[in-house]
DNA sequence: TTGAAAGCGCTAACAT
DNA sequence: ATGTTAGCGCTTTCAA
């Protein structure tokens, strides 16, 4: 026999439809007899009965679907976040469209709008640019809209981010404390509110330390990659710039410059401290140990989720932004600088 | 004004719902006029018409939508399959659910059963265990199953997996190559087929070789983990077992491996090689880069989304399996053995 | 080639 | 407290 419908249900219970539907959805059950209520759950049970959520759906227009738009679950820093999101909407109800973009604008658009298509209640976007006219779009209709791990200018988007900031001033406190001076920070794309953040977090924090902000201690790197943080170490051995540590913009970033200083027959910490951002799955078994700011991806996703179901249940309350807060974890990667200044 | 229905498209075109139905549908395209399947089709268009799927999968029992079990999406080992699935299956006009287990049972039936009740029109499991009644059951009905990376022990049931034996059998031939005699293998659980597989093809390999088949030289761990590996080794260190290379299960407990080599002191490649499975994302990035058998992990998604398309669409059609082809990624933590066996 | 009509399974306004 | 009714948007059989 086929799976059976609601209809099946009333019939075997000896009731109406509608009453099944009412006894079935715990917010309508007290309209209903609690002993008819009591049968039919019965026998919906015994039928094996299983609500069609496409039929319900198209009678309420609310898919309990919401859309996450990342730009690639194999960067390990999505899949946290994923899981922190499933979890909380899961519990909730709802499903989550997850869909990639590749940091592509084409492919962001057909991916937001595969999620239209597919009648999401709601959107979680991981791929915010400080600039970025789609998302000004995406919130100008009547969907909420919420930002993970990264922000756009406008602030009245709200969003799940990590406190850049802080987490900047945690590694530089250490680093300082260690003994450092000449710092040197791999920012991030400063179209990226995480670059961007990040790179001010830094230069406040010479000031606070009374360290002075030279131009040549900055690189700003086109993208967060293990190459683009190679290549940025390269310039600054080229270019005989004296330093005793680099706060690399994130982990790849860090682990790029690994790479160059490797091959430049630098050692770790010995002569160069490094210290990461994210503390992405390995980076404890790196040689050395990283050290890096950790961001918490799972809460990142779960609070998302919590921020996103009072928005889908209260849409017309006031929308928040929320800042994570960040924990330095210190490995084997900083260590005091030798004693004098290397000399290159 | 609210979303365009396939009504709001007839009444602008001037003509009957069915006939839009017909016109924008390809399958049915060629059952109307050319020139006003243009028309609707322009109109279409102009009102920014999208299908709602609910309706249609209400009408065709047809979600259009299959479910890909896994053990945890923040296992590297996952992001990939994952993608490679819904890049082929997107493009057929598929959607994924993606749920998790964490390698538990209940969760497990918990997530196949949220699965069955969004009326997914197939399944990928990559959870399989040897024997695996839940995954039988499912089987018995009438929807389309596929298993990924791991199989059952019922060779009825088609999967898409590594061609474990051959991988084990190229790590064997490098190792012996540059002349270890005394190899261990780390094997992983054996009621996963692919524990129990590479157990197997070690077992072979040491016989093509003419090596003695030393039941010390094989530890069986309980779980894929870096901790089982870890834990393996010291035992096998404290029971003072001599040998010169370790084949390790997987990434996971190669990883484990160097971990306990380092707290005893011992050094990888100089004491004892070192060969993992998976190449899984940073394993170039330990200390020294870690030899091991690449698995093509997107292949094996996309493998996977074409050969359960086929299922979807030619239900009569009988299963085949897949193996992958996979291939040796020689780095430093293989190298020829100490010219005496370490002594311990 | 196009139109008419029915119905997929559910919910919600209204009636009793 | 329960039943009646209509309809969400689409596809598909049948009729013209």
């Amino acid at each position: 026999m086929n799976r059976p419908t609601l209809r099946d249900v009333a019939q075997a219970a000896g009731v109406h439809p509608a009453t099944v539907s009412r006894a079935l959805n715990p917010q309508t059950r007290q309209l209903v007899n609690a002993d008819t209520a009591q049968r039919v759950l019965r026998t919906a049970r015994s039928l094996g009965y299983r609500p069609n959520p496409f039929a319900r759906t198209l009678k309420t227009a609310r898919s309990a679907t919401v859309g996450l738009v990342i730009p690639d679950l194999t960067n390990p820093l999505f899949p946290p976040i994923v899981r922190g999101l499933e979890d909380v909407l899961g519990t909730a109800g709802y499903g989550v469209w997850v869909v990639n973009t590749d940091n592509d604008e084409q492919r962001e658009a057909a991916a937001i709008e595969s999620l239209r298509a597919r009648n999401v209640d709601g959107y979680v976007l991981a791929t915010a640019r400080l600039n970025h006219p789609l998302i000004d779009e995406l919130a100008a209709e009547n969907v909420p809209v919420l930002l993970v791990n990264r922000r756009t200018e406008r602030a009245d988007i709200p969003s799940v981010t990590p406190d850049d900031a802080s987490g900047v001033a945690l590694a530089m406190r250490h680093l300082v404390e260690l003994g450092h001076r000449r710092i040197v920070h791999l920012a991030g794309p400063q179209s990226l509110s995480t670059g961007y953040q990040r790179l001010r977090a830094f230069r406040y924090a010479l000031h606070d330390h009374g360290l002075p902000d030279a131009p040549e201690l900055v690189v700003e790197c086109e993208s967060f990659t293990e190459d683009a943080g190679a290549k940025a170490v390269q310039r600054l051995l080229d270019d005989d710039v004296e330093f005793t540590a680099v706060l690399a913009g994130n982990d790849l970033l860090a682990v790029g410059c690994y790479d160059a200083l490797e091959e430049r027959g630098l050692s770790c910490p010995a002569d160069v401290s490094v210290v990461g951002f994210n503390d992405t799955r390995f980076m404890d078994k790196l040689h050395p140990p990283l050290t890096t700011v950790r961001i918490p991806h799972y809460d990142i996703g779960a609070e998302a989720a919590r921020l996103l179901l009072e928005g889908l249940n209260q849409p017309q309350r006031h929308a928040r932004s929320v800042l994570l807060p960040l924990s330095l974890v210190v490995r084997a990667s900083t260590a005091p600088p030798a004693p004098r200044t290397r000399a290159t």
